[in-house]
DNA sequence: AGTGGGGCTCTCTTCAAGAT
DNA sequence: ATCTTGAAGAGAGCCCCACT
């Protein structure tokens, strides 16, 4: 198993990525958190973790800066990297010193899982150099089209949109998608705009804002949908996240 | 600003039959 | 085995209005 640290000046946003992930079946486990690049290096210097997931912008010292002060505690640990902006120089910066990823915030569960997954594949590498396990959807066409919705969820995508971007008829897509996915395509797309939305919220988004991100023309609709999933309504979330 | 009810429309899913 | 097509039922999405 994976041990996972995470560090963000940001709390909500760390409470968020443990509470919201679902790390045990992801293969990992998270052995703590930190505020600042100081706490950081205390924590990689004691837990030697696996994988570490830090934020870019930090008080004192920022990412890039934490990066080259672990790698000579913790030269195995893998790194992902999380900013609120696309920035190149920072970007390649972080990939010279060795990091896996660069998450563009707001960082979704989605993300997170496709992070470990590919994490487990670098470990599994690194450990037998070569192999790596499959991806969850052996049909190429399922995975281009997974590609395609993670990319456009905040538009209006219908099976069609999708089916058509991968050459393939919708009607045979939705029944390929549920037979690779185990699970239905607008089933799929609804659970992971709400995911993104989830995490919007608790970084304190307006409801009627975060609807629109995720995709949703009526906020009404949104909030409904919202509450199917989580059995909570978007506006308790969001006073649930500043309260806790 | 946000939620709930009700009703309507449209999209998605599923299945069977058939083509490649 | 893989994929297409068409049809029918189910469910998702949207809209209006009322309410907090």
């Amino acid at each position: 198993m994976l041990r996972v640290i995470i560090v963000d000046d940001e709390p909500l946003m760390v409470e968020g990525m443990v509470q919201m992930v679902d790390w045990e079946a992801n293969g990992a486990k998270v052995v703590g958190t930190a505020h600042s690049g100081g706490e950081a290096l205390v924590l990689v210097e004691k837990e030697k973790p696996d994988l570490i997931f830090t934020d870019i912008e930090m008080p004192g010292m920022d990412g890039l800066d934490f990066l080259e002060a672990i790698k000579p505690i913790s030269p195995d640990s893998l790194l992902f990297l999380f900013s609120a902006h696309t920035d190149f120089h920072y970007a390649k910066r972080a990939l010279k010193l060795g990091v896996l990823d660069y998450l563009v915030k707001p960082v979704t569960v989605p993300m997170i899982e496709d992070a470990l997954d590919r994490a487990l594949v670098q470990e599994r590498k690194l450990e037998q150099k070569g192999g790596g396990r499959p991806e969850k959807a052996n049909h190429q066409a399922i995975r281009k089209a997974l590609a395609f919705i993670a990319e456009r969820y905040n538009h209006d995508i219908t099976i069609e949109h999708v089916a058509e971007h991968i050459g393939m008829n919708a009607s045979y897509f939705s029944t390929l998608f549920k037979k690779e996915m185990g699970v239905s395509y607008i089933k799929y797309v609804t659970k992971y705009r709400m995911e993104i939305a989830k995490q919007l919220l608790l970084m304190g988004e307006k409801v009627m804002d975060v609807s629109e991100k995720v995709g949703y023309q009526s906020y009404r609709h949104f909030s409904e949908t919202f509450k199917k999933q989580y059995q909570i309504t978007p506006s308790e979330l969001k006073t649930k996240g500043r309260t806790e």
